[in-house]
DNA sequence: AATATAAGTGTCGTAGAGACACTAATGGAG
DNA sequence: CTCCATTAGTGTCTCTACGACACTTATATT
């Protein structure tokens, strides 16, 4: 019986949610879009697997990075018995892929217009999907798709793309406000109109607000 | 590398959470307690792997399971590389164990008075208990702890238990009210005191809620 | 200098949550 | 039969959080 490791890695760029695909030169599915993955090591834990395939995958490390849930149907890969720990992971934009050794066909897609993809991996990213908006709404994960310094515009620009609605900009900001847990810094964006103010997350605030039972915005 | 399913399996009894713990005859871990489970065949799915271990154990089927999470790191078997997948599954106080072939041994423990745990198990069961609790606040996972007729201050109970807190009497009823999700049988628990009406919780007016958006108590 | 664009800001009404105390129905003891 | 102990059952007030909603400000461009 042999164990994968699958990543469904998620960035936003220009206000668009996409995911991070590898087209499959083997057989089976050749030819065919697949989620970035391979076999677990005998002397790896299952996180730094997905670790390693990270890298591999992307040239990054230090991205968020969280176990999704396995998938073990019989019949879900068509050489044999093969469980996959589907994990996703988070990158900022302003991070640029470097081609690895597996990345020379990596790619990124839009979620609203993925191609087919290989094995179980349609479920598995609309799992990822729904999991990423569960966890946007009780945890600070949106940041991870952000750079260290962020207007707040960009920040709700990361929640309307993974949610897929439009929210309240006052709203949004009240919220925000209230949680005390950004840094404004003493800095702007320029080269639009306005300039806008620029802020980092202060993730030491967040930590006390969760003993609270305070929960994070929309 | 081999694949076991280990299954968390909780009850309440008396008011108590208590998880069901089997003691180990062969070695590693020989003589110690440890989580309900085994190896997966080649010819099923992870789903039906716990199932059949539930079987096993208790000889109860058609209860709340759900994947847990999966811990794979390399040290945890001292046979070998064994990655296991985790379950916790909801079993309702009246329905009696039946003793099954492998449960012979198997007790259940209150969760505030738990043996020395072997493997990785300890953490498994704080992982399962986390879970549960967060679940029980946005789902109806503590009716699977009842019997199908019940009481509002047993279903009180049961969240007590689980949470670890008092809550009030009051705004408890008042939000079960609000959801309209219990239906009120023309029969009362007698035996105590004052007589306690009798409720049946209705899955399907709870669907309607979620798709609202409405999350559910405590 | 005029205009277009994105940034930034406050109020009101409503709904849900926590805190809180007494009455009602029964079983058991004397 | 009466009294008492025990558990079931019920309503109000206050406060906080949320959604809906429109105008002013700072800059870049022409």
């Amino acid at each position: 019986m042999r164990v994968t490791v699958d990543i469904v890695i998620f960035t936003i760029q220009s206000g668009i949610l996409r995911v991070l695909l590898v087209k499959r030169a083997p057989a089976p599915f050749q030819g065919q879009f697949a989620i970035p993955g391979g076999f677990v090591h005998e002397d790896e834990d299952l996180d730094q697997a997905a670790l390693r395939e990270l890298r591999e995958e992307t040239g990054v490390a230090e991205v968020y990075l969280e176990q999704l849930y396995s998938f073990g149907d019989v019949g879900r890969d068509p050489r044999g018995r093969v469980i996959t720990v589907a994990y996703f992971a988070l990158i900022s934009a302003d991070r640029p892929l470097r081609a690895g050794t597996d990345a020379a066909e990596a790619e990124w897609w839009a979620m609203d217009q993925l191609p087919t993809l290989a094995f179980d991996h349609a479920r598995i990213l609309n799992y990822a999907l729904e999991r990423l908006r569960n966890k946007l709404e009780y945890t600070t994960v949106g940041f991870q798709l952000l750079p260290e310094k962020f207007t707040l515009t960009e920040l709700q620009e990361v929640y309307e793309a993974i949610l897929g609605k439009n929210l309240d900009k006052r709203n949004f900001r009240r919220k925000l406000s209230l949680l005390k847990i950004l840094k404004p810094l003493p800095e702007y964006r320029r080269g639009g109109q306005r300039p806008a103010q620029l802020y980092r997350f202060v993730a030491a605030r967040f930590e006390k607000l969760k003993d609270k039972g305070i929960l994070f915005p929309f």
